[in-house]
DNA sequence: CTGAAAGCGCTTACAG
DNA sequence: CTGAAAGCGCTTACAG
């Protein structure tokens, strides 16, 4: 606060007005922008806020004019550095067009879930991006959500919901680094990790199976192993693949995270990945450029996502009567060391 | 919403109080939950809420009565998995006890440090936790922040700033690995990384002086890098020291990611690490983990940080009379491999 | 370009 | 335990 101000408890918008010498319509306007305001006056009307410490209180604004410059943004899991690169995407579109974010961390809870998209409506967020939390169902999020809300669905996808959404191609990237495997000679290739009842899931194996089916080769249903997407889980999982009597050459996993797990286990049964066996993962999270050997994968642009979710949300914000839209983003193959490639390469000039 | 209800478009607390044959008083008194009301009205006024899809509009509350359970978090960083994870104990203390957060994501940027805050404050944020930008003054925090909204800063102290603050121990942390790599003999040592004007680095600087001084070695000016707090300029600081005629045995870097790049550069000139040259960093982000070898580092509980920061806010905001306090929290040796521990018993046990 | 008045949805004393 | 009235800080037509 300037020196000399004095620090009042709490400025309104009559005190400004008294000060600077005009009624308080006036300040509404030149703090809305709306009317036109003589140039002086306004000039005045700033200097005296800025004199007394004034701050706009927007709760009572938004009171008598709906519409509230508030969005919402729930996320399943911020210890995931894939979604606090989603959360930053969509952060940035939305600081820019002068919105503010709540943003709320589920956990996988459906039941913190239900309880912070029903916060954030009470607090007046004219939207909210969510990234579901594992077990959400259509009628839950009926519930939850309500007309005044808009709602956007991020990165898992969920059937019978009627809101816009934001994916990846969970298809197309699976198929396309599957192709890759298939193209560097791998026949017996397992796929590894996730939940058959997760849609992400259901989606990237489709996409596995699609590449095998085109490339004529065989799917074994014992190289179909599922587990928690979590490190632990990929771990176990690939040591349960790795003790079977005719192992893969090549593992597609669910994600990176279980990519990485899977790698701990082959490491820790003498195999050199990459050289002995080849795995691969599906994100891209900065954890696969560092692992040793580096991670091939499926970038998917979490900030691109993110940015895309935001200003499609501020789109259906603006405008109410705007169809339901659905965007599903690209897919890159990142090669790297774990699939085997560069070694592949070296053989065949050899 | 439930069939049969009419999808109006705003239920307020008189429609509930006309269908439930009360007045509006009698309605707002079970949603503050303040006054006594006989049960069964209760009861009753509650399943008309649902049966209309009611949504408590706290802005017109608070309106009338102030404090808002909005609390805001501001941070520099958010794609550096530390702070995701301070956020993750933020959200969850908060959440815990009904509050609301806005979180913004400033990428270092003082600017859109002071907007973010200011539209905090006029969205009725009752509290903000600042991680600061790095360019932060006290002058500008001091017109940024206001007498009605209570201040935090943590993981950056800011010296001069009228606010608590929640920051680990910087200095014990420095000074405790600096000493695990005097006791595995090293003498030439260098400190690698940050930018002498951080208060941060100055810190950790500090802890590494004195435990070099305690220990009687000579600290070699020639030996003190600094470099942007990023891979990059790890790397570049890391080049630069492994040119010198007398090059350090081991690095004490500012950070995890200054550390990983440095790892990068001795890699790059055929050194390996924790054979070599002993590198160790700070934070113990999850990176720091996966790293191969896996980085030795101290371990600063980002979580556990954010879930204190949050509490002593909320402390700060229920009771304004409440002192500013600070607390410093614990920083942990995590011993893994770039030290070369591990080799260094080998060897002395052979 | 400016002023007086009503109202947004709620809470808070104050009567009953 | 319940009702009528005033007011929180702002915006919005409506006059001037």
């Amino acid at each position: 606060m300037p020196q000399g101000a004095q620090p009042r408890d709490k400025v309104t918008i009559i005190e400004i007005a008294d000060a600077a010498g005009v009624s308080k319509s006036t300040v509404s306007l030149v703090l809305t922008g709306r009317g036109s305001v003589k140039p002086e006056t306004r000039e005045r009307i700033l200097q005296v806020m800025d004199e007394l410490g004034y701050v706009y209180n927007r709760g009572a604004a938004n009171l008598r004019n709906t519409q509230s410059k508030i969005v919402g943004l729930v996320l399943n899991d911020l210890s995931n550095p894939f979604f606090a690169e989603f959360a930053i995407g969509v952060e940035t579109v939305l600081q820019m067009a002068g919105y503010v974010a709540f943003m709320a961390n589920t956990s996988e809870s459906v039941v913190r879930q239900s309880q912070v998209m029903r916060m954030m409506r009470e607090h007046g967020a004219g939207g909210i991006i969510l990234c579901p939390a594992l077990d959400t169902t259509a009628e839950e999020l009926a519930l939850a959500s309500g007309p005044e809300t808009a709602l956007l669905v991020a990165i898992r996808r969920l059937p019978g919901v009627a809101a816009s959404s934001v994916v990846p191609d969970n298809v197309a990237g699976s198929a396309r680094i599957t192709r890759h495997l298939l193209n560097l000679g791998h026949r017996r290739i397992a796929y590894l990790g996730g939940m058959s009842s997760m849609v992400v899931r259901q989606d990237r194996h489709q996409g596995f199976s699609e590449a095998m089916t085109k490339a004529g080769v065989a799917i074994d249903p014992g190289l179909n192993l599922e587990c928690m997407p979590t490190r632990d889980g990929g771990f176990s999982a690939m040591s349960s693949a790795l003790a079977l009597p005719n192992r893969p050459t090549a593992v597609v996993c669910y994600n990176d995270v279980v990519a990485i797990g899977a790698m701990l286990a082959a490491a820790r049964r003498g195999l050199v990945v990459g050289r002995d066996i080849a795995i691969v993962g599906f994100d891209d999270t900065s954890e696969a450029r560092h692992v040793s050997p580096a991670l091939t994968t499926i970038a998917v642009d979490a900030v691109g996502l993110g940015e895309r979710a935001a200003a499609m949300l501020l789109e259906r914000i603006t405008n109410r009567a705007a169809p339901e839209t659905s965007h599903v983003g690209p897919a890159e193959l990142m090669i790297r060391e774990s699939c085997g490639a560069y070694q592949h390469a070296l053989t065949a000039a050899g």
